[in-house]
DNA sequence: GGTCTCCTACTCGGATACATAATGTCCGAGTCCCCACGG
DNA sequence: CCGTGGGGACTCGGACATTATGTATCCGAGTAGGAGACC
């Protein structure tokens, strides 16, 4: 799985503490990314409607909705992509009893499996939200809220 | 997620019909698929303990135990290795508030939130074995068993 | 002094290279089967 | 007729290309802010 998940997820995280954009040259600093890669996974945010970007002098990114909107499913599957784990080809197509008109995903008993498990793992991920996060990491580190913000306007 | 997962999982599903080793190409052409690759697949299993082989004329692959004790995760990981879905780079080491010797891997909380909705995936992977599989296919056809080994035996 | 204009610096956004892993192919080592030969 | 030795064909196994995907980078379009000139 793509390494851009960890970084826009920490990054979402980030952004919660902020309430002004924060660039992503900044962002970046933060934990010492690649500014222009990490740009990029956070356009993706943007078009997955989690982040907002805006141009020019003070702009950056932040975020488009509240914490508690936005599951780790989101982020996952705007940087992943919609796609399932295992994307089923339906070679049983090519099989023995294959009738043609039949979609092999939906009757073939291993996609049915894959699919279970997928939607259990979808499952868990849609049940945590960024704001979740946020409140364990609060719980245990009561400074990240003054540390985070002090970091960014030290890198602005 | 690799596609030979989902070549495996089909073919080991063909083998549990058959008691006489198959050779890698007739359990390619059964799908149409290249011999040589699904050949590399297969020794994959076998390092896994999951197929056995034997080489020379009437030889070919064959499971290696029961189909009640292979499951859909075994062949998974078997294929994909064991790394979880997302593999967490510590990049908490790189941040404010990194104290060496801290094992991000545990403390952070993405990185628990992602290790559980992983659990829960190879969970539901675990539960299903290739015995399971065979029995729902036997019950919605129940021809398959004949079916197979015929079309075996005609490519062998 | 206030206001308008222009210019500069800064930002995102997408188009462009590079690296790594998945996919696909090929040939060699080992093994079994079959057949011929000898007893 | 039966046992035995050798040749041939078949199989896996790993080493070698090729393609696709993820990773990383760069430059252009657009914008806000501020400096300077003018009123």
């Amino acid at each position: 799985m793509s390494q851009g998940v960890e970084w826009a997820l920490h990054t979402c995280l980030n952004l919660t503490w902020l309430d002004t954009p924060a660039p992503a040259g900044v962002l970046a600093a933060f934990y010492e990314l690649p500014p222009a890669y990490l740009n990029k996974q956070l356009q993706a945010l943007v078009r997955a409607g989690i982040l907002t970007s805006v141009p020019g002098p003070r702009g950056g990114f932040q975020l488009a909705r509240a914490p508690e909107t936005i599951s780790l499913l989101d982020i996952v599957t705007a940087i992943e992509g919609p796609e399932e784990l295992l994307r089923c080809d339906q070679i049983l197509n090519k099989g023995p009893g294959s009738h043609a008109g039949v979609d092999y995903r939906q009757s073939c008993a291993f996609a049915q499996a894959m699919r279970g498990a997928d939607l259990a793992w979808r499952r868990e991920l849609a049940a945590k939200t960024v704001a979740d996060i946020r409140a364990d990491v609060t719980r245990l580190h009561p400074s990240s809220s003054a540390d985070t913000r002090a970091r960014i306007d030290a890198l602005r």
